[in-house]
DNA sequence: ATAACTGTTATATATTATGTATAACAGTTA
DNA sequence: TAACTGTTATACATAATATATAACAGTTAT
């Protein structure tokens, strides 16, 4: 299974889904079009509760990561549907501004900062280019 | 009062505050030795619970940014007293990480990403070289 | 000494988020 | 018809957050 959840981590279990689910698109292991397990296979593989599952799966639906249907099942989007927003960029200015004040308060220097993000970026192998 | 708090956000007061705590030491608003408000005094301007100030001011603590006594109040330390550690870098690569994912995934490529970087250090003049 | 502060501790309550447990419904497919 | 699907509903438990009072033990200034 390629989707592992940690209970005593404190991030929301439903959260840790969505965040796999995204890396998932994001290193081609899921395809455009592929389906996600059902919510009470994955509820099962997991062992927690279906509506935990539902819940990750809904919230990606929200996002436009994948689509919901009766019988296909949750299938991933493709890329023009969750593709970033101004609204999206807002937030991620929002996510980053305290992580930066903070490592700036603590001495972490600007370059620094980027050689972490760099290692972040070569685990994945991400585009360099555009934007 | 260089302190304001957003009862509709989604983060937490006590954790805006420590925010902004963290942002007034890394902009010299807060100098070393200087005193916060009394935990009462805040919580009156801010019209919030004085526990909700005291669980701020003990996070800060806790992570070295501040000293408390009991009648010199709150009084911001110097940087060796939170330094960066091994422990905060895996912290901080841990809060990074997703955020890197989600954004490359959403089609923002790093180049751009290091941009909107550029925008929060432009915005407080941090330090660029070292490390 | 008294009064006015300080941080701390304790208790109680309310709300929200998270997660689980069952059950039933409506639709699709074999 | 049987087995699956996502959805909805209800109920419950726990934890985090925030508030409301109250009291305690120190310090400081009058």
């Amino acid at each position: 299974m390629w989707l592992t959840i940690d209970l005593r981590s404190e991030t929301a279990i439903y959260l840790q889904i969505r965040d796999q689910v995204i890396q998932g698109i994001l290193l081609n292991d899921l395809k455009i079009g592929e389906s996600l397990p059902s919510v009470r296979q994955l509820a099962a593989e997991l062992g927690i509760n279906m509506h935990t599952v539902s819940k990750a799966y809904n919230l990606l639906k929200q996002e436009g990561f994948i689509q919901i249907h009766r019988q296909k099942g949750a299938i991933i989007n493709a890329p023009n549907n969750y593709q970033a927003s101004e609204e999206y960029y807002e937030q991620l200015k929002k996510a980053v501004k305290p992580l930066i004040i903070e490592s700036s308060c603590r001495g972490i220097s600007k370059g620094y900062f980027y050689k972490i993000c760099e290692q972040i970026y070569r685990n994945f192998g991400l585009p360099e280019k555009g934007g």
